[in-house]
DNA sequence: GCGGAATCTAGTCATTGACAAGTTCGCGGG
DNA sequence: CCCGCGAACTTGTCAATGACTAGATTCCGC
């Protein structure tokens, strides 16, 4: 598969994916360059926009695959704690997806692929903001899910920027979250 | 000032911070483009890298005025919540800054004016951790520092890409994000 | 008003994204 | 068997950009 040297590549547009997300996560999405991915891949200059289009169509990929990745990590979680636990997981887990989904002028949001698994996301999202200790119901518990929402996306957010590798040290960053949650959170019966 | 048609610009440096603030905060960082900045002030187009050296460079300078202007809006907060409260508000205010600040592979993070500007930042951060309820010393005060940073900066960073758009309607952000700490932080002898 | 330094201009080169046109390959119908 | 059709990929090209160099103009201290 990999030594082939045939005409067609095989599966090129996963091999440009994959490069892709290898720059992003150590570089940022502005390093991208389609051609560098090419070279990569091993074809020609032009063949990922065969996939793609241009650029912000690979973008616009990854930020598809990347909700539809979300909807699924978040989607089984027992309680609201868990659900957080793991929208930090995968920020660490899957950086590249992560940073691009959260920079709307970096692909097409207009997209339909993208509009169809960000759904998804958002529905695994507010699934679990309804046994909050704090909310009641309509206002305070819009509140609570905004609340809970910012705390694990600004700890995300952070730790994939560098700014608490030095509060943190060596510590798991999921356990420390958990430790978050609860300091804030404080709910005795808490399932 | 801005009819002449001098040889020198007379301003150049802040036209052309000021014309990349708002390409940033419109189009993203990845939209920058030095020779479009130039065009904008009516200068040639190798007269920016004069005072910036190259794009990276720019992206440098904006992200060190940021950290001072941060530091300077966080310096005076009553309390805790209302660090809080400036945080978002900063964020709103100053947006291309804001996201520059947090995506260290735009700039240079060793240059010695920023890390000046960071420190003041950091500092002016830390000195309100103290008064925190849940806080009692040590790991515990640093856990809830990590706890307070993360709301207000994921509530930010949603509020900036445009995540908190439906759920807040046109409320004022900095209100609602009043009424988040107190659903969370909740300690009656806060002043 | 002189000389050096800061500011800006003009020209160039390698790289990139985007597009157009042509080539090779896989595959199913006849 | 082979034929044709579409998908996958290549080659060639153009405008735009970042970065660099050399040179022109203006400002300012003395």
């Amino acid at each position: 598969m990999s030594s082939e040297r045939t005409y067609h590549h095989g599966d090129l547009r996963r091999a440009v994916l994959t490069a892709a997300l290898d720059v992003i996560r150590t570089e940022g999405p502005g390093a991208l360059s389609l051609r560098d991915l090419a070279r990569r891949a091993g074809v020609s200059h032009a063949a990922p926009a065969h996939h793609f289009k241009d650029r912000t169509g690979l973008l616009t990929a990854i930020a598809a695959e990347g909700y539809g990745l979300f909807a699924d990590a978040l989607a089984d979680a027992p309680d609201l704690r868990e659900r957080g636990v793991r929208y930090v997981r995968f920020a660490t887990g899957h950086p590249a997806h992560f940073q691009v989904m959260f920079q709307p002028e970096l692909y097409r949001a207009d997209d339909s692929e993208l509009l169809a698994a960000r759904a998804r996301a958002a529905q695994a999202l507010r699934a679990g903001v309804g046994g909050l200790p704090a909310a009641g119901r309509g206002d305070d518990a819009r509140l609570a899910g905004v609340a809970a929402w910012s705390l694990a996306h600004g700890f995300a957010t952070l730790l994939l920027s560098g700014n608490l590798s030095d509060p943190l040290g060596d510590r798991n960053p999921e356990e420390v979250f958990r430790s978050l949650t609860g300091l804030l959170f404080t709910t005795p019966e808490s399932s």
